[in-house]
DNA sequence: TTCGTATTTCGTCGATTGACGAAATAGGAG
DNA sequence: CTCCTATTTCGTCAATCGACGAAATACGAA
């Protein structure tokens, strides 16, 4: 995880197993990958990374240090979250030196909210 | 995570850190509330759990051993990747003794898809 | 230049995750 | 009853996560 990424990837979750081997159209959301999907959701799940993302969306203007306060966590930890958040594209953050100000991409989470679109969308299954 | 939650529940996350003490209808989703959020969010945040979900939505009948053929992770590995889903709520499985039969339970995913459609709509932030 | 503020990087530590195989559980088939 | 199939639970192990403080970085202000 070092890189901007915002579109495909593939092949690369912890331990190496493989799961992702066959997603050519297969199903439901054609033409996204599970891992990017994944790599999302993980971003999505954690309660203070949420909450950074409300702190973000409820003002104006979102520097850093508004958000360590809003949180209460380590400024080093409140980083590394939005590392993770920037990391999956879901935040991005416009250098205003010393400060860095934050928004929320919404182009990043289309894809993942067209999945979960489709999720609630299932109809009920039959029994065998 | 011990228990089939479905609704609200506060302050548990690995080490204790006083990170949701303010969320009564504060910004966007109000109401919800970020650790639940955040359950579904991690329950969807493996590559293995996105591809149960397909796989079950893809079928008119889906019993478990059809989605450890489909994964090709262990049996034992697998039931556990179920458990996070059901406990999140996500999959339903429908004891059809000695098989299991899942599907996915549209319901449980609606807030969660609620509160990812409010991020898309984010509007671009200011400079300070 | 020196100091102060905002932010990131690094190292550490305990908790959680994800994988596996072995064993337990439970109904159905023979 | 005994065996077979499907599934879950348990124990283990390596890898990742999340938190922190200390230190590095970088500009603006004094």
């Amino acid at each position: 995880m070092t890189a901007p990424l915002t579109q495909p990837l593939a092949g690369d979750h912890a331990a190496g197993a493989p799961i992702d081997d066959a997603p050519p159209g297969d199903a439901i959301a054609p033409g996204v990958d599970h891992v990017q999907l994944a790599k999302v959701a993980k971003a999505l799940s954690h309660p203070a990374r949420l909450k950074i993302i409300e702190t973000v969306l409820s003002r104006d203007v979102c520097i850093g240090c508004d958000i360590v306060d809003e949180l209460g966590l380590a400024a080093s930890t409140t980083s590394e979250h939005l590392k993770i958040l920037k990391e999956a594209g879901i935040v991005v953050g416009e250098i205003v030196r010393p400060r860095v100000c934050y928004s929320v991409d919404p182009d990043a989470i289309r894809p993942f909210l067209q999945y979960v679109e489709s999720l609630s969308n299932a109809k009920p299954a039959k029994l065998p």
